[in-house]
This record gives C-alpha cells, structure tokens and sequence, in this order.
RNA sequence: CGGGGUGUAGCGCAGCCCGGUUAGCGCACCUGGUUUGGGACCAGGGGGUCGCAGGUUCGAAUCCUGCCACCCCGACCA
C-alpha cells in the first residue's frame, strides 16, 4: 500500500484520483470508460443502497427487473427523450461471432446481422413505458410504485471514477398515477426521500430545487434535483425526480379508464441516484489523510488495533478486545478487531485513516495494565484515552457526534461558500476567486443561461424550492427578474 | 472528433537529445534477523517481449516511419 496522498489544496481532481485508489474504492478498468468497483469500495455502494431502498420501501415501493436492451424503434417514439440521449447509446447489431478465415481470432459474423438493432439502456424509460401499457387498463391498476437496481450505459467522452463512467450503477423508480397531482407529490415525494437520505445518512446538505428547461430530462414536463456543493468549490448534481407528465403514457399509448368509464392517459414520474453519490460522499468530507466517512454509512464503524510485543500480550489484548466487539455488536456497531501481525501499529493507523473508518481503538499493554483504551476519530483526528468501563456507550454517543459533526462541517463549508451577485462583474469574479453556489437574478431566457454558460463556465444548478420572491434585475441582461436562482460551476 | 502529453518490473519513474558492457532507481514482493503507542530497520533475493510492427546500423530502450493504447485540456454528461 503506497503512502500519503497528495494536498487537497493543490490538485483536487489528482488528490481525489488517488484517495479513491488509495482507500480501496475503485479503479479504472481496461475496458473503455468502465470502472471496477473493488470490494471496500462496494460494501460502502451497498450500505447506501440498503437505506435507499429501505426508504422506498417506507413509501410503498417495490423493486422489479426490467431488460437491459431496448429496441431502437422504442427510444425513438419520444421524441425529446431519443434527441438527449441519440448521442452516447451502445449499440448491439450482431448476435454471432465466428472464427476469422485467416486465423487471426474471432469477427463478427455478418450473416448474425440484427433485424433491429438494440440500444443498451441508457435509461429505462422507453422499456418500462412499453411495458406499463399491458399492465394498466383500469384506474383500479394505478399506482404502479416500481423501482428497479440496474446498470445503465451511456457513451460518454470523457470518464472520472464515480462521478462520469460509461456504465454506472443506479436505481430508477418509474411510477405510473391516475391524476397529475398525484403523480406531482410522488415527484416530490421522492426529491424529499434523496435530500432525506443525503443529509441525515451521507451528512451532506443539498440544495433541493427544479432544473430550468434546458437542464431538463429529455422528456420530462419537469426535472427537480438536489445540489451539493464539493470542497472545490462545484456543485453536483447528486439526485433528480422527474415529473414526466403523460409524455411517456402518449409516446407508448399508455391508457386507462376511469371510474366514469372514460380513456385517459397515465401521469408518470421517474426518479434515479447512481454511484455517482459515492463520488459527492467522498468529495464531501475528505482529507489529505484520506477518506471521511459518516458512521452510518460506515462498513467497518470501529476498528480495534492491538498492540503487542509478543503472543502473549496480543491474547491478553485479544480477550478484551474481544469482549468489546461483542459488547459492541449488540448495539448494531460493525466493529473490526484487526490482529494481524503482518503490519505495525502505525501502518494500520494509517490504513483506517485512508479508509475513512470512524473510530479507532489502540489497545496495548499500558491500557491492559491502566484498564483504558485509546479511543480516535477520523474526523477531527482526536485521541483520548478513556476507561474501559462504560466504553460502549462513549463509543455510541461518540458516532453520533461523527455523524452530526461532519453534516455540520459541510453546512458551514457550503454557507462561507454561498454568495451573492448582484452585477455580472461581481459574478464573475465570485467563480473565479471563490467558487461555490452564486444566487443571483435572471431574466427566465435559455438565451441569457447559454450566454452565462458560455461565457464563464457557470450553469444554473436550479431553481431552489424555498425560492424567495423579489423584484430584481438580471445580472446579465438586465431585465426584470422574479428572484434569485443558483448558479455554480459543475461537475 | 480537435489541441497537448505519455508508453521501460505489480505501481511510480530515470535512461533517449548525443546508439555501444549484463537496462537502473524508489515503493511493493520473497527470505533471515532485530522491531512494533503514527505508514520500522539491516542484510540478502526474485521479477523486464523497454507499447506493437517495420526500417537504418556491426550494434537500437535510444534514430526514422507507421500503427495502437492511455492520460490531460475542449465539445457531451446521473
């Protein structure tokens, strides 16, 4: 295992390139685009997806499995849907390959040519929407509250571990309603359960708001999302719920009778975070120590290292330690005794550091002696060492501390890092010098968004939920604005 | 797809300009010993189609040509 890692300060993209190597999180794979995700790594993905989907699970949802490839012709029957997305799918076209005539190897054999071609799903949409059309008939089949875990493909030019890969993994929920207000709470329902879920279980606050038209999802009536802002100063974009209106039931002939008797289209929504949160999770709190990770997502919360001379202090040290993780696991903890004798004490300090585990115990023979352990956090770096009676419950209240420490931390980073323009010059100045999330008026026009874009990088994240009415003027054009929308630059 | 860069041991690199012993260094790995409260030390050892294919030459990691791969910057983006 290679040492230290480079200064946050200097390079964040190279110090967050090597944090993710470094803590055992993922690497590039050979094949283009493509990540692996290595297993400490995934047992943090798997962490945050069981209390994801514990959640939906509290708001009537159920899981379901839907096809990975998705005719062409289906893409194509929305048509904002097929424009956004034409430009990065997959494509299969053969079904057959066979051994080459000069030896070299295997080709594709042009007789196993596809009929139609098939996309590899850069978003279910299209299939789940076909689907949907045999499932409901009646009102009496309305909701459909489905979500399904899969992997999605999208072509993209340029890749970053977590946070842009050719495949990712996600969940995307797709639910189908009988009125449009029913389908609009569902869409917000679900906007609550992702800010829910990042602040009190990733301890990252997000900004909640609605995307302006050209941020829109392709085929989407409206897209809402939640922003976080990382320690470099740009935003994420690390959730969004679509209300998708009846674009898809039209597209897909999705219809239903009502309790008159009468044929309407289905309302739709449809709603996906990916492993992309992995990438907000590590950009949130790390340190040029190496990973912060929040204790309830944590999948080693307490690591005990022992230190010892000989076999006999380390089963001296074993029998507490032992007890100790017993005592512990009984209340839930995850708590890992770490004996090996492969590594010194200060390598594995180290080693958990970079991992990002919670807390720390040291136990050796001066603690066997005194009846103490040496207690440390990984977020504020503190050591004490504290009696071993009543441990338990200092460790159970120190997590909780952890988790409420680092969502404060990352509150105050975000608001030393809100500001607010009210001329274009001082705009542009606040990206360059300061980064972070800039509030400041806008006419409403695409064109003013493209021009800003353009001109210096910056996209408006959203339009914020507890949007605050009030007369203005736009920083660009000048004309009248009804309130201050967030503007970043973005991952 | 445009502009730049890099391919040498598992990883990170030096050597190349100016061709010439057996291709070298750090980390990692293996063996032995001493260590262990913040990434230990000493000694010994193993591991290489120098990205690929041609060419020039008595001789190529080094020069020339072509190809391939990867990285960074743009366009795209959960």
């Amino acid at each position: 295992m290679a040492k230290g890692l480079p200064k946050r300060s200097e390079d964040y993209s190279l110090w967050y390139n090597e944090l993710v190597k470094k803590a055992d999180l993922a690497e590039h794979s050979p094949v283009r685009g493509c990540m692996v995700i290595k297993p400490y790594g995934f047992s943090i993905w798997e962490k945050m997806q069981s209390a994801i989907d514990k959640m939906f699970k509290d708001t009537g949802h159920t899981n379901a499995y839907f096809p990975l490839f998705v005719p062409k012709s289906y893409l194509s029957r929305e048509a904002d849907h097929v424009e956004g997305f034409a430009k990065e799918c997959a494509v299969v076209t053969h079904y057959r390959l066979k051994n080459a005539e000069d030896g070299s190897g295997v080709v594709v054999d042009p007789e196993a040519k596809l009929e139609e071609e098939l996309i590899v799903r850069p978003t279910s949409e299209t299939v789940i929407w076909s689907t949907y059309r045999n499932w409901i008939q009646s009102y009496r089949d309305l909701p459909i509250l489905v979500n399904q875990w899969a992997n999605v493909v999208r072509w993209e030019m340029r890749t970053r571990l977590f946070l842009r890969t050719a495949e990712f993994l996600w969940q995307e929920g797709h639910t189908a309603h009988a009125t449009e207000q029913e389908a609009k709470d569902e869409t917000m329902q679900m906007l609550r359960v992702y800010a829910d879920f990042a602040e009190n279980f990733m301890a990252m606050p997000v900004i909640q708001g609605v995307k302006t038209e050209s941020e829109r999802f392709p085929g989407a009536v409206d897209t809402y999302c939640i922003e976080a802002l990382m320690q470099d100063g740009k935003a994420l974009q690390s959730g969004t719920s679509h209300f998708l209106g009846q674009n898809f039931a039209r597209a897909f002939d999705v219809k239903f009778a009502n309790k008159e008797g009468k044929e309407e289209l289905v309302w739709g929504t449809s709603w996906g975070v990916s492993t992309r949160l992995m990438g907000a999770l590590i950009m949130a709190h790390s340190d040029d120590n190496g990973l912060v990770l929040p204790p309830k997502l944590a999948p080693i919360q307490v690591v005990i290292v022992p230190i010892f001379k000989s076999e006999e202090q380390l089963s001296a040290i074993r029998e507490v330690a032992e007890r100790l993780q017993a005592k512990l696991k009984s209340h839930d903890i995850s708590v890992k005794f770490d004996d090996r004798d492969t590594n010194s004490p200060g390598w594995k300090f180290a080693e958990y550091e970079m991992k990002g585990v919670p807390l720390r115990l040291a136990i050796g023979p001066r603690d066997l002696e005194n009846g103490t352990v040496e207690v440390a956090r990984r977020d504020t770096r503190e050591k004490e060492t504290k009696n071993l009676e009543n441990i338990a419950d200092h460790i159970l209240t120190t997590l909780d501390n952890i988790q409420a420490n680092i969502y404060q931390k990352a509150l105050d980073f975000r608001t030393q890092n809100t500001s607010v323009a009210d001329s274009y010059d001082d705009f542009k100045a606040l990206l360059d010098d300061k980064g972070g999330f800039v509030m400041a008026h806008w006419d409403g026009t695409a064109e003013t968004e493209e021009k800003i874009k353009e001109e210096t990088k910056a996209t408006i994240r959203c339009i914020p939920l507890d949007f605050q009415p009030g007369e203005g003027k736009c920083i660009y054009s000048g004309k009248p604005s009804q309130g201050r929308v967030v503007f970043a630059r973005a991952y």
